[in-house]
DNA sequence: TTTTGATTTTGTAGCGCTACAATGGCAGAG
DNA sequence: CTCTGCCATTGTAGCGCTACAAAATCAAAA
């Protein structure tokens, strides 16, 4: 059963040295500074290294050297496909940048601060962040140890670094295709859960948008979770008992959004013809299902890849000028909205 | 700009100790064994600690003790919901256990291999991998550490420890279901990536069970994306250009399955009249999709709470008797498959 | 041959923490 | 008043690694 599992003590820098017959130092350098040892030996090291089996201490390197080489990444939740690109991103940079990247997930304030605890007590070499809104403590915390931080999904005021682009912006530009489009009963559909960041500055920009229209922007419904299929006959339902009937309806993720093309569907409304529906994330659903959703196109890729470049750069000492990066939308118009509507008023 | 980053030297436990006018061995105690730490003193302690902000530091401890209270996971995804459960499940064992869980996305053996060897060199508690196909080189180097391992999403022969259930009595549960709603001609939609462990069993299964009913096996297409709904697409116009009409698709996942379903809807096929679809990993979408789809149930949560439990064991050093176990499936059997089919031969 | 300078290799010390053994203090028994 | 036993607390040593400086090696120059 548990031959051969755990036999030979642990294999340390030291054994590797012995069994190659070189000090512990030329070990270390032949990992750490290849080039400062002699082609021979570093080969003699590697193969030896190998064939032990042997990976070096992480976790001593750090205690010895103060560094670390792995960045930790907090992200909200995996439960559908929004953050897919921008753990990509984050993956590709950090490999670029010879770093490792682990992840936890955390769905709620509480959780988040855990997840930092974890990390900086791994010591990592930094971290990022989705949205803006942490507890008081972690906001302290991050600030007395001093590790680079990225705030990834929101837009200036950081509180070390930041990356993503203006969810105000977004809405804007969502309303204004929904006007031109000849909307006038505009439902909104927000999100009231707990790690709500990157989600509060829709709502404001919505309502003064829809007032520069002279619309009406009052009908909105916060749903308790913005990643369900089933939010989206929820909000449907609440907000047709706001009495107004709608004929459009801004949703805060295209999940949501899916699941209010499902409702409609139930009820027997044509989309867009009687209800143009806006999703928001460009998930892979959206061009897939019918119709297909227009839908608010946030780059995570990139997101995720600069968030790492900003970390690897702050902890590599660089000076870093730029502490925010923008990169932008883009409003993605299909066939959930496209159409004219009907009069319904 | 940067002012009050930084400025006072790492808190560590030393700092700590002088600030509560005791030794550091008793802050560290405070710590680790309460117990041993008198009320008054233990109170005082901790107050200090808050107040500095003291976390303790990970590699240190990891380096004194030899111990680790962090478990890797590694998940092959997170591009749709397939393994929140499994990681909720994870996170929530983890945390009864006073563990911490980080992950890594891995999408290839290679990936998979990387992920491992950060996992190993940060002297992880354990770690929990998906499948059962990695390199070679994974085998050895988790052969030699003797980390606690647990393969989960798979049944049997472990590299260590596994839990999961069959997938090839899935398969036959699901072949049987399809038979008896009076299907003949069941295409098979399987996949050939690169981290197929938990997938590579169903092939076989379907067409033993479908001999075992005298019926053609042969429709079959191998996707090669299990995540996409265009994989869905993709597979019903390959399966079509093989010939034999079929009357009935079993599909590697739920999302597959929906993208099934938007084809249908494309050609204008009645599901389940003209065609039955089945899905697998009961994802949220099997439920809202309009026909409900029918599907595998995994109990992905009990599978992960399972395999955290199990590297809690044997990392505490109790001796593990139960070096596998199945945590079963379900059918759940929804309107995609439901009525007797209009006759297509 | 000796000296110089560059290159390669090797000690030394210590990172922050914990296991372990040893210390000190303090009750009650002798 | 001393002794025993028990608890709370404290040194000591060392986990595996790396920064730094010191030492060894060697080729070419003097």
């Amino acid at each position: 059963m548990t031959k051969s599992r755990d036999m030979a003590g642990p294999v340390t820098m030291h054994s590797v040295a012995k069994a190659a017959g070189v000090s512990p130092m030329t070990v270390s350098n032949t990992f750490k500074y290849p080039e400062r040892v002699q082609e021979e030996t570093r080969r003699r090291v590697c193969e030896v290294a190998a064939e032990l089996g042997y990976i070096p201490n992480h976790a001593a390197g750090n205690l010895a050297s103060g560094q670390s080489r792995v960045i930790g990444a907090v992200i909200p939740s995996i439960k559908n496909s929004s953050f897919y690109k921008y753990v990509r991103g984050m993956q590709d940079a950090a490999a670029q940048g010879g770093y490792e990247l682990v992840l936890q997930i955390a769905d709620t304030k509480r959780h988040e601060m855990a997840a930092i605890r974890t990390f900086i007590g791994l010591r990592v070499a930094g971290l990022t962040l989705v949205g803006n809104e942490h507890e008081d403590q972690a906001a302290d915390l991050l600030r007395k140890t001093g590790v680079p931080v990225v705030e990834a999904w929101v837009h200036g005021d950081p509180l070390d670094m930041a990356v993503g682009y203006s969810s105000a912006a977004a809405t804007r530009a969502m309303v204004d295709h929904l006007v031109a489009a000849g909307r006038q009963h505009i439902g909104f559909v927000g999100y009231a859960g707990d790690v709500a960041g990157r989600y509060t500055e829709r709502l404001p920009a919505f309502e003064q948008r829809m007032r520069e229209y002279g619309l009406e922007p009052h009908l909105c419904h916060l749903a308790d979770e913005a990643d369900g299929f089933g939010a989206g006959s929820k909000a449907l339902d609440a907000l047709c008992r706001m009495g107004a009937s709608i004929d459009a309806v801004l949703c805060p993720t295209d999940i949501v959004a899916a699941g209010v093309l499902f409702e409609c569907g139930r009820r027997g409304w044509k989309v867009p013809e009687r209800l143009a529906v806006a999703g928001w994330g460009d998930y892979e659903i959206a061009s897939e299902i019918s119709p297909q959703l227009t839908t608010i196109q946030p780059n995570a890729y990139e997101m995720g890849h600069s968030a790492i470049e900003m970390v690897i750069a702050r902890s590599s000492g660089l000076s870093v000028q730029m502490r925010t990066r923008d990169t932008g939308f883009g409003v993605v118009e299909r066939a959930s909205t496209r159409l004219a509507p009907i009069g319904v008023d």
